[in-house]
DNA sequence: GTCTATACCCGGATAGAC
DNA sequence: GTCTATCCGGGTATAGAC
């Protein structure tokens, strides 16, 4: 497979967003970037005026992309439990953690209105994104009646950013999948026992 | 409230599992504990090696006290569920984070085994805890037959450090307490519908 | 035990040449 | 657009005096 070759400030940016993942914010410098992206030092602060500006690309552009890769599970037509269980077990880069959950663990991030800013609004919208499936799984039957979505959304959302604090915990992501699987386990407790059957 | 004075050891130790707590391995340096503890350079190295040293003091120190914590609410005599609900609901500071899960996000530490040693063992053993009162809870006919009493608990471990997440995201304890909440609900699906009485 | 001095490299950035 | 020079403070530690 054959990768176009990135203009400078687009190399910048793709090495801030690894060493971000990587390191978080105050473990990444800005020589550290220069050299991962071979770009030198005049070279970065012509095409960005310093590090929180080139961290606040490499976030939107993280975020975006979370967005993206998970809409392209939630977004499928199956039942509710369904889709939750193909987000929850979709392929992840378990012990690296999740590139955007792990910012809220960083001071100057949560300290920034801007740098935190993508990081909220993500988490936010995959919350809410759960939520509007639970919904309807709810509206349909499959799901008992009662339920909080928004609060079952939480529950979801958070077993998934602990997932992989137990999996680098443990050095394996075995722990991650456990956690899933026991999300699993009890909302699969709580689906109806007959649920109405789609309607068409 | 009176509170003994602290030897400087002590207070070098305490500082920095404020400062780990707060900004994590990467982003506290010795300079910024030694001011914190009102203690001088040649004072800190005098009783510690260095950084790494001293965060292993303090790392064990905390990883210690949390599981004194859990064991607290853990150890009662209740029903599976209310134990498990008194550990999700008890009063934590919650946009602060988890002291030990954390480190797990900070590759210095993930990257020593010797700093690693206290924070896996810290989430191991209350997942295990954890594992121990579902099992008792499926033993009496609390929860419903067939519930992998480990998974369940690496799911209620992960809602916990998860919710952290949340909540530091968007910056209200509130974030946390959804998604403990529909951890809980859904907990209460898995209960069985007639419960064994206990023996006695 | 604690203090001050010193060392050396890194973090984060600016200035100006090419 | 990119390069090199330069700046100043901080990170992490060692040496030796008191």
């Amino acid at each position: 497979m054959y990768t176009l070759p990135m203009s400078t400030p687009e190399r910048l940016i793709e090495s801030t967003r690894e060493l971000l993942w990587e390191r978080g914010y105050v473990g990444t410098s800005p020589k550290a970037i220069q050299q991962h992206a071979g770009a030198g030092q005049g070279s970065m602060y012509h095409h960005f005026t310093g590090k929180p500006d080139l961290a606040l690309a490499a976030i939107r552009r993280t975020a975006e992309q979370m967005r993206a890769t998970a809409e392209a599970v939630l977004g499928g037509t199956g039942p509710a439990y369904a889709r939750i269980e193909a987000y929850l077990l979709r392929e992840r880069d378990v012990l690296r953690g999740c590139p955007v959950g792990r910012l809220t663990m960083d001071p100057d991030v949560i300290a920034s209105d801007e740098l935190r800013a993508p990081v909220t609004g993500t988490l936010d919208w995959l919350r809410d994104r759960l939520a509007g499936i639970v919904e309807e799984g709810v509206a349909q039957g499959e799901f008992t009646a009662g339920l909080d979505s928004r609060e079952i959304a939480s529950a979801i959302v958070a077993t998934v950013q602990g997932g992989y604090v137990l999996a680098r915990s443990a050095g394996s992501p075995a722990a991650f999948d456990a956690a899933v699987r026991g999300l699993l386990a009890l909302l699969g407790a709580a689906r109806s026992a007959a649920p109405r059957t789609t309607t068409s």
